[in-house]
DNA sequence: AGCACGCCGACT
DNA sequence: GTCGGCGTGCTC
């Protein structure tokens, strides 16, 4: 049996399949998905099996076949669909295809290399025998170490000279002699965890016979039978059942000596909703326009058709509710589900939701996760544990195999898009996937995005069908949205960043005990340190960008690189000592909340004070029981929350990501207003919702304030046909780096040129029914980073599979210059942010 | 990406 | 004369 295997060298001259000899022994367990160890050139590498075949591959000298060496996995890590679905992103985002596969797998998978040396007990004995001691090396040491390695049995050379200080040269000659071997080991960087479990051997009626059979001395050992009995026989925790009894492990060991019990060692999870009960919960009745979409995806699903929905809901229209009762549906029909939801509102009310619906059916898979955790939810999955995920991006990847739904909760979010490579967008994978699968696609928010809602028109070509709920689960209506205009604000004399009607508004609200949420529009900007005197801004010696201030450890430190250096007490410019750090804005309003209304109770959430692992819920927690009156920070208090003792909400200033220079500016800020102003009155208490603004006018803010997408739809999606933007063409941006900006400037240039003529070539070729349009190269919006200057070229396309042509064929003739001068080439294919 | 192989400067 | 610098070429 022979394999294909993509082996873990993330770069383009290994970026195919090699082929392998299976040895017999291990032909059972090699099959498409495998993760397999394989030796590559003179090391030993992981890689996944991408293909198998009975016939020895053609066109291969079949000396030069090698074999694997190890499969790492009892269960295939992979499924064959998977396998498809990594080559088909590798092709459309244009990254290795073993960066694909590596996504697809709990980081605790991913291999880590190390060299070992071990002693060679035969060359050893060998020469010592040789009986020649005049002839032998005389280093007193030598002896010693090879003791120690002897009981260790193996040692990185690391930890061998840490234990003999100074004996490199004693190593190496060692080595050179054949004594110590160096040997390479693949590991994984987690390994599962396991715990010893006592076994219950034979019947009921055994057991109880067994034990009446002891002798009285033999008490705690009865003791320890009657426990398992009186546990139905269920194997037991160790730890567990000596702690439960109250008896040492040698009882055990005794009983297991005499075959009643066995003890194995069994692999154990960490659960980290271990320790929480999850109340059940049972469907509620659904609404009309609730029960139409329910009965439209359970149309599809019946069907075991492929087709993708845009639900688009209103907030609070009960979304959730629709998607339990198609997860419901999907599984009375033996099929799994996976549900995606931005990182950011998967909160414990979400997953307590699925949790209570579901129960032990569902694996939740978010970053908050240990490594471990994170693995152990996945391995769930893998055993056929669960039938249904929640998670974030990367959820996508579950190793289900009779997948018939995928739920993308607030389609619209950025988050779907992974910033690092392989850089893929949820939603698109999604789909990919669900086409292979045969399964549907609930893709649902209350702001879509432009590039869903333009793919239910006609002129989208119909690919999505859309499905609409225009009013609220609970009957409220939505709350009363007022502008505030802060120039006229200023103009009459108010400096504050609190206008008149927000300040009265806050009043009230502490007055009647009722809660506040308060949004400061700006996207997680970090502190800075500026000096007041001259304007100078510290920042990064090898990045063009501002140092962040970490309070802990009083330094500033670069994002991009890692530089970090200590504060500084006077200005480097002008020696000034007005040289201070910058809040995050929310401090600021913090600040002046606690000046305008004494004793006013704030939770803060910002990048700050939510970085510690659980503090987001912990805050979350605390503004759920009334611990606080006012819920303020960025966009993270927008999505998804719903407190019922919330009646207004606050928009500090609406309009500062409109003047980022980035075409979805106006579609962030209209999705980041609809949103927030949803948290209002979801409950009993009607809410309402004052947004503060300097330019009223602006079509996304007034659309935002009368809840009316179609408006803003129309016009916004006027301006994207008028500069041809998404979703009437697409992007890809490639990002050139290089240390001198000369060179790279031609290198450019030269890129843009050969895009242009690929372009050219394509359509001479009789392509057509694509658009490719070059732009730049310019300087990248972060024109240095580590170091290296960086360009941008952005191709403006129709047509998928001609463009990521084009675009793979001009890199790949940069491929010799990337190679020998440092040339870097990435490419971001359809990029969310173009900062 | 590594790692080996190979060809030129500063040292015992 | 050797140790070690990093250029370039290959990995089933």
């Amino acid at each position: 049996m022979y394999a294909q295997v993509i082996v873990d060298v993330p770069a383009r001259p290994t970026d195919r399949p090699f082929d392998y000899e299976v040895p017999l022994e291990l032909e059972a367990c090699v099959e498409v998905g495998s993760r397999v160890e394989v030796p590559f050139g003179p090391r030993v590498l992981q890689g996944f099996v991408v293909g198998v075949s009975a016939e020895a591959p053609a066109g291969i000298d079949r000396s030069k076949l090698r074999t694997v060496r190890r499969v790492l996995d009892m269960t295939p890590p992979l499924t064959p669909e998977l396998v498809e679905l990594a080559r088909w992103m590798s092709g459309k985002y244009l990254c290795p295809e073993i960066a694909a596969l590596q996504v697809m797998v709990p980081g605790a998978l991913k291999a880590k290399y190390d060299k070992v040396v071990v002693l060679r007990e035969d060359v050893w004995r060998r020469r010592e025998e040789a009986a020649q001691p005049e002839l032998l090396p005389t280093d007193p040491v030598r002896a010693e170490l090879a003791d120690w390695l002897r009981a260790r049995g193996e040692a990185t050379a690391e930890a061998l000279l840490e234990r003999f200080p100074g004996s490199a040269s004693l190593l190496k000659s060692m080595l050179a002699e054949g004594v110590l071997e160096e040997r390479q080991r693949v590991q994984d960087r987690m390994s599962v965890k396991t715990a010893l479990t006592v076994f219950p051997c034979g019947t009921e009626a055994e057991l109880r016979e067994a034990a009446s059979a002891l002798p009285a001395r033999f008490q705690k050992q009865k003791d320890v039978l009657d426990a398992l009995l009186a546990e139905g026989l269920r194997p037991q925790r160790l730890t567990e059942l000596l702690h439960a009894v109250g008896v040492t492990s040698s009882v055990v060991k005794s009983l297991e000596a005499k075959g009643l019990v066995e003890l194995r060692d069994v692999e154990v999870q960490r659960d980290p909703y271990a320790k929480r009960d999850f109340a059940r919960t049972q469907p509620l009745p659904l609404t009309e326009e609730q029960s139409h979409v329910y009965e439209a995806v359970c149309g599809t699903l019946a069907d075991g058709r492929h087709e993708v929905f845009l639900l688009q809901g209103v907030t609070g229209s009960g979304k959730t509710e629709v998607y339990l009762q198609s997860i419901q549906r999907c599984l009375e029909l033996g099929k799994e589900a996976i549900v995606l939801v931005p990182e950011i509102s998967l909160t414990p009310q979400m997953v307590q939701r699925f949790k209570g619906r579901f129960g032990d059916d569902v694996a939740v898979l978010h970053s908050r996760l240990s490594h471990g955790e994170r693995y152990d939810e996945w391995r769930r999955i893998v055993r056929k544990e669960v039938r249904v995920v929640i998670g974030a991006r990367s959820a996508i990847f579950a190793p289900f195999t009779k997948l018939g739904l995928i739920i993308i909760d607030e389609e619209h979010e950025s988050s779907y898009k992974q910033e690092e490579s392989p850089k893929y967008h949820a939603r698109d994978v999604a789909i990919r996937r669900a086409e292979a699968a045969g399964a549907a696609v609930v893709l649902g928010s209350a702001t879509p995005s432009l590039e869903s809602v333009f793919a239910t028109t006609r002129e989208g070509g119909r690919k999505f069908r859309l499905l609409e709920m225009h009013t609220r689960a609970l009957g409220r209506p939505l709350p009363p949205v007022q502008l505030v205009d802060m120039r006229e604000e200023l103009k009459n004399g108010n400096r504050s960043m609190f206008s008149g009607a927000l300040h009265k508004a806050i009043e009230e609200r502490l007055h009647k005990k009722e809660q506040i949420v308060l949004l400061l529009n700006r996207r997680g900007y970090a502190t800075f340190v500026m000096c007041r005197s001259c304007g100078y801004v510290a920042g990064c010696p090898h990045c063009d960008i501002a140092l962040t201030y970490h309070q802990n450890s009083r330094t500033l430190r670069c994002h991009y690189c890692g530089y970090a250096e200590r504060e500084k007490s006077q200005c480097p410019d002008c020696q000034s000592e007005h040289i201070r750090h910058f809040g995050t804005g929310t401090q600021r309003v913090e600040e002046e909340l606690v000046k305008l209304f004494p004793g006013i109770r704030v939770i803060r959430m910002d990048v700050d004070t939510t970085s510690e692992k659980g503090s987001h819920e912990k805050w979350l927690t605390m503004f759920g029981e009334k611990k606080a009156d006012v819920l303020l920070g960025t966009q993270m208090v927008a999505k998804g929350l719903d407190f019922p003792d919330v009646t207004l909400v606050g928009v500090i200033a609406a309009d500062t990501v409109l003047n980022l220079p980035d075409f979805r500016a106006g579609e962030r800020t209209f999705q980041l207003l609809t949103q927030v102003a949803g948290r209002a009155g979801r409950h009993t208490l009607p809410g309402e919702v004052i947004v503060q603004t300097y330019t009223p006018e602006h079509y996304s803010i007034a659309a935002a304030a009368g809840h009316d997408y179609a408006a803003f739809l129309e016009t916004e999606l006027e301006h994207r046909r008028a500069n041809g933007y998404p979703p009437y063409a697409r992007l890809i941006n490639i990002t050139l780096s290089h240390e001198e900006v000369p060179r790279l400037m031609r290198i450019s240039d030269a890129l843009a040129q050969r895009l242009k003529e690929q372009a050219l070539a394509a359509r001479q070729s009789g392509e057509d029914g694509f658009t490719f349009d070059v732009l730049g190269p310019v300087a990248a919006p972060i024109a240095r980073i580590k170091d290296r200057y960086r360009f941008r070229c952005m191709v403006k396309y129709r047509g998928d599979a001609v463009a990521s042509r084009i675009v793979r064929r001009s890199v790949a003739a940069f491929e010799e210059q990337m190679a020998k001068e440092k040339l870097q080439i990435s490419v971001d294919v359809d990029p969310q942010l173009l900062m």
